[in-house]
DNA sequence: TCTGGGGTCCTAGGACCC
DNA sequence: TCTGGGGTCCTAGGACCC
């Protein structure tokens, strides 16, 4: 048996921004993607302004002087940092824990269901708020999809910021208003197949046949209705370790020459393989690709993508790069202005189990070793201290992220200081 | 001047095997 | 007129998530 928990951080890379600067407090604040190119999280009183989701920011930038909107650049040592406090501080209260994202968990309750699970989120929400300065909101249902309802009216419509969506006739009534857009796993493609379906409410999804359901769309549909009439078909799952992993930026500036380009991805590579080895995985092959700018209609547009297999799996940064390198090589073209490079490492497998090439040259011992090292100083006085040579000194494609708060958590010197 | 960066799962179809 | 019946593995593409 399950009875699950969903709790979310409201507005997390904002509510992070708050806790360090008080001066955010009270006032819309919107937090921007990397290049400090778009809007990827609003305060709620930035939400009640109408700033989209996604808004450019160029664009909006008088938007925000009228308003007094206040911007920073995102800042993700700090929200990494504040996202393993929360989660640390959640765990305390129930060990059977999922997390799903930066800033949301899974919690299952059956194991404390001789509480009252009401009262009991709310000691775990004030609980973090007090620790971490985080608020968080918390939905509890039977299973994952109708927890996630259960913490959509926690946020909109409470004031203790806790829901319980355990009893059926609360149950009955929330479903009937909620539309189906809103219903986690359902995404713009089937919202429209729905409606046009006269399927409108999760009530009526809920409603509808699940067999027939799943020959009209797939499984996923099936388990999804299923979850919705509270049978629960997805469980809490364990941390897995990645399958895939992506690093790629776009540019503060357009690039044109190799050179540059091949800096900025032995830069990805480098991030790339550190994730890597922190997972304790080696990769088997790998996907880089590179393209200009897709907004741009006055330039020429290119793009290219290539996939390599490794003649022996790895997590060595230098190895890696050098494929990276090549592989660049063989899909670069002169003349255009590039706007982002990027690789993902492919074929994910654990270090352990790896097999080394019989005939190979690298001592594979005596380069884990390094790694390792490398991987302690940069970890100990902080990242790219210790870096590849070809990942560039100088790095003029570098992101912007001119609004950039202090690493208030993570950084020495950018502590807090009382006077 | 200027528009993010990651991930997962599922399905269909082709190649190949016995 | 009339094509066997399974099975696996791989890849590309779609849909969705935060």
């Amino acid at each position: 048996m399950t009875i699950f928990a969903l709790v979310d951080c409201n507005n997390f890379y904002a509510s992070c921004e708050r806790v360090f600067n008080p001066k955010l407090e009270g006032v819309p604040l919107v937090v921007l993607s990397n290049n400090d190119g778009c809007v990827i999280a609003r305060s709620n009183e930035a939400k009640r302004l109408q700033i989209p989701l996604g808004a450019p920011f160029f664009k909006w930038k008088n938007f925000f002087i009228k308003n007094n909107v206040k911007w920073q650049s995102s800042n993700y040592a700090l929200y990494g940092d504040l996202s393993s406090r929360v989660m640390a501080s959640l765990a305390n209260f129930c060990p059977d824990i999922e997390i799903y994202s930066i800033d949301e968990s899974f919690l299952n309750l059956f194991s404390l269901n001789f509480y009252d699970l009401v009262e009991y989120c709310q000691q775990i929400k004030s609980a973090v708020k007090q620790w971490t300065g985080i608020p968080i909101s918390i939905g509890i249902a039977p299973t994952k999809t109708l927890a996630k309802v259960a913490n959509y009216i926690a946020k909109k419509e409470t004031v203790t910021g806790v829901f319980d969506l355990r009893d059926e006739k609360i149950r009955e009534r929330v479903l009937e208003d909620f539309p189906i857009e809103n219903i986690w796993g359902i995404g713009r493609r089937n919202a429209k197949r729905l409606k046009e379906m006269q399927i409108e409410t999760a009530k009526q999804l809920r409603d509808s046949n699940a067999k027939d359901m799943r020959a009209k769309f797939s499984v996923v549909m099936e388990r999804l209705i299923q979850e919705l009439q509270g049978i629960s078909c997805l469980p809490l799952e364990s941390v897995q370790a990645r399958k895939q992993i992506m690093s790629s930026r776009s540019f503060g500036h357009s690039v044109i020459k190799l050179e540059e380009l091949e800096q900025a991805l032995s830069s990805y590579v480098a991030r790339a393989c550190y994730k890597l080895r922190q997972q304790k995985s080696r990769a088997k092959g790998i996907y880089v690709f590179l393209h200009t700018s897709m907004f741009n209609e006055k330039d020429l547009r290119y793009a290219n993508s290539i996939t390599r297999q490794f003649p022996e799996s790895s997590n060595h940064t230098g190895y890696i790069i050098s494929h990276a390198k090549s592989c660049l090589r063989k899909i670069y073209k002169p003349g255009y202005k590039y706007q982002k490079t990027g690789l993902m490492l492919l074929d994910l497998i654990d270090d352990q189990i790896s097999q080394y090439d019989l005939f190979s040259e690298n001592n594979s011992i005596k380069s884990d070793k390094l790694m390792q090292t490398i991987d302690l100083i940069n970890i100990k006085y902080g990242r790219n201290t210790v870096f590849s040579s070809s990942q560039g000194i100088t790095q003029p494609w570098k992101m912007k992220a001119n609004f950039i708060s202090p690493c208030y958590t993570t950084r020495w010197n950018d502590l807090v200081k009382v006077i």
